[in-house]
DNA sequence: TTGAAAGCGGTACCAC
DNA sequence: GTGGTACCGCTTTCAA
């Protein structure tokens, strides 16, 4: 592999012209700047960027840490990292931190060994504090870490709210939530959006508490819907859970949405292909991931973030788990 | 950040003595040993890992390139690499080549760039040679590009034969094969095995072509299926193409299984959610994913390979849209 | 406009 | 056992 020197010696500069011409900074007379092209040409040479980030202590690598890419939310989050990245230059790191607290710091390390340049971060880590120590960019995305990180999210309370006026609009009065586990701020915000619009009006509500796993939600559903039969409304925290919702109630042969109407949360692919398929209120999850890796890269490249953090809402998705609005 | 040479300053020793230390080659006293260890404490010391790889042309990262990590399929495939990546101290740098060549090829050279240890690549160039050039260790995933590079791949043929038997078992006489586009050497391996199955038998056969992406599988299967009432058994060559066929069919007022039975490949997890839910024959992506790995830091590491090429076998998942097996 | 040379943070050979 | 030191390939002063 040819390197910078080979280049120097064949076009019979020095390498701080090849240097400087690689880089376009600082003055590259016509002559040498041919004979550069054609030494690059003729060797076939591509600058090592591994040599680049020892010297600027900077790459062109962003760390992207999340929970676990099987869940069908991550996929196209981390699709639209990607094409950000891709779009700016930039290369990405996947790591799966599974939860676990442990495996968030390692990779937390890990990427500051490799001079990575900035980290968009999914924490489970909200109380703690490993990120602290990295001093790099960071923007966290979908759970807010910490005041001072710039922070994507969707505006969960916002979309719990349209969920269930839109379920009493179509008339349902005894109403359960799914809540997700507690740990999770985004689901207690959509606990809150669902209060919101549910109290004070003539509705019975109850909460009831699910992974965001649509096998244990259907298990789970499956006893609860058994001993409360008046439930006709159901506002899930996540599409997971509806969906386990939705195989629970096809189990007890309740007719949906005749006898129970479902809402979900997020927006993913499967929602729309179980039957019948899913009224949800979906996030722009591509949206999310874009707006994570821009505000990265502007910090990486030193620009002022003029928003510190972003919230986007989420959009009611009207499918087939929902009657038809009565009342508005 | 603290580097070798505070290290060595704190601990009275050399960066040589450090070095060895670190890695574990060569003597190092008691003595040395303790005030390395106490100054690295101290100093909060992380090697980097760019200085490292600059000097021994190696990192410790793999380059995983595929079509789309939205595709349902490739999630888990990713993951599986990742977990194992992890496992031996690795990390994984994403690639989305949206199956184009100029993609392809630019992240395969952004790879090189960045001495990664080894690439993973699931190609869409199986006539090109983009691959040639790189003489990192390179591993095929699911497409093999050349009979000289280790690939990974699921015994379609096998699997196909499987599907298209049971079906024949299970009472279907005019079978349909939703094969894939015809770029995909994995897709018209299932062909050959669906008709290695269904020929020479009371059974006539039919063969259609769609993307593997459920919507247009949709339209296609609904036109196809409206015009040729006397299918009543499908084997579809990827499961999205056989959800769009059972979404056709539902639309059509088709029952199934009753009166037209699909099997599907792949085995992603939609399949387990659509009603009726999906018999098809799953591909043991993790297994997959997960050899891949091993293959490819089994190269690094620089053993040799007592096996060049793994073939793993697909496992029929029988669930909602087949009938009772008649014939044995 | 250009080039010499001092890093960047390690590794590894060789001499002691 | 240990340390000096010449690289690895590139960036970036600073002087010419």
């Amino acid at each position: 592999m040819a390197t910078i020197s080979d280049v120097a010696r064949l076009a019979e500069v020095s390498v701080a012209t090849v240097s400087r011409y690689l880089n376009e900074s600082g003055y590259v007379g016509a002559k040498s700047r041919e004979s550069i092209q054609s030494a690059i040409k003729e060797l076939n040479y591509v600058p090592s960027e591994v040599a680049r980030s020892l010297s600027t202590k900077q790459s062109d690598i962003i760390g992207l840490i999340i929970p676990d890419i099987k869940n069908p939310f991550f996929p196209e989050l981390a699709r639209a990292v990607e094409d950000t990245a891709f779009e700016y230059g930039y290369t990405v790191i996947l790591c799966n931190s599974d939860e676990n607290a442990n495996k968030e710091k390692h990779y937390l390390e890990k990427l500051t060994k490799k001079y990575v340049a900035g980290i968009i971060l999914t924490s489970i880590i909200e109380q703690e504090n490993h990120w602290q120590k990295v001093k790099l960019p960071i923007v966290a995305l979908d759970r807010p870490i910490n005041s001072n990180v710039p922070t994507v999210t969707t505006n969960n309370e916002k979309g719990a709210k349209i969920a269930t006026d839109y379920l009493i609009a179509c008339g349902a009065t005894n109403l359960l939530c799914i809540s997700g586990p507690d740990t999770f701020t985004s689901s207690q915000t959509r606990v809150d959006g669902f209060n919101l619009a549910a109290t004070h009006k003539n509705i019975n509500t109850y909460i009831i508490e699910s992974p965001y796993d649509f096998e244990i939600a259907e298990k789970i559903l499956y006893d609860y819907l058994k001993n409360n039969p008046a439930i006709d409304g159901i506002f899930a925290c996540s599409d997971a859970s509806a969906i386990g919702a939705l195989k629970a109630a096809h189990r007890l042969g309740i007719c949906i949405p005749e006898d129970l109407q479902i809402v979900g949360f997020d927006g993913i692919q499967v929602g729309n292909v179980v039957t019948p398929s899913l009224t949800t209120v979906a996030q722009n999850i591509y949206q999310l991931g874009q707006t994570a890796a821009k505000l990265l890269i502007k910090q990486i490249e030193g620009h002022k973030l003029t928003q510190e953090s972003v919230c986007i809402d989420p959009e009611l998705i009207i499918r087939e788990t929902t009657r038809k609005e009565r009342f508005k």
